[in-house]
DNA sequence: GGCATGTGCAACCATTCGGTTGTACGTTAT
DNA sequence: ATAACGTACAACCGAATGGTTGCACATGCC
């Protein structure tokens, strides 16, 4: 499975710049919530104010960094979202969490040492 | 305590976009690696190429966006990494693949239905 | 066929970004 | 006091962003 295979500096400046505009955020929960369904290209963009080209700018920048698929039907264009590489970025940030966490219990046993033993991690 | 305190798309927006360039991850992930301590803007800087001052803002987006502290230390800023706003970032795409998953126990019960249901919306 | 719809793409524009160099200023060291 | 260090900030530059309008083209409907 392609499930972990991890992303590269490119792949990840892609996938957090595609993250970093409310529109496109709000574009991928939408495509995730609950009661919606995969949506043409035109009837995501009839939700915003923003032109149709603006907007299929956005999902154009979305799909370029994997969060969403696009697939053909007919003259329009469904669009799917990809919960796959949202793991992948909450991946990393919980890598990075991981690295503070080792850090601290490290630094827990220095300041342990001199008083309450308490708990050894 | 400020741990729950929803951040605003404005907040979200500076948050995603921080972590949008290599550098500032790398920066980012050092100061939370294992055997680091926190660091001095030049002290950090002398890791890259690029000039001090390039990485001066680099530091400046990454304070702005909170995932780093700055603290005056006689001539120095020393700066800290900042593990709640990863955390917070974390939460968020926690909560869209969470949007996913409700979607998808919808969706299985659609599945497993004997036939298609002929209702076309 | 002819027309409306859905999409993609190019050109353009203002703003922001990531980088540079240079300058100013407070702090530390000699 | 003077020099060196650490930081901040401004001005500038090329490239990328986020938006616009307009046009081309394929598909679906009469």
């Amino acid at each position: 499975m392609v499930a972990h295979a991890h992303l590269s500096d490119a792949d990840l400046d892609r996938l957090f710049r595609a993250l970093a505009d409310t529109t496109r955020r709000d574009i991928v929960a939408r495509l995730l919530a609950k009661g919606a369904e995969p949506a043409s290209v035109s009837t995501i963009a009839a939700r915003y104010e923003m032109s149709f080209a603006a907007v299929q700018k956005h999902v154009a920048v979305l799909e370029e960094a994997g969060l969403v698929t696009k697939q053909p039907k007919g003259r329009e264009r469904i669009v799917r979202g990809n919960p796959e590489r949202l793991a992948q970025a909450r991946a990393l940030l919980a890598r990075l969490e991981g690295l503070w966490r080792a850090r601290f219990s490290q630094l827990d046993a220095v300041l342990a040492e001199p008083r309450t033993p308490k708990e050894k991690s």
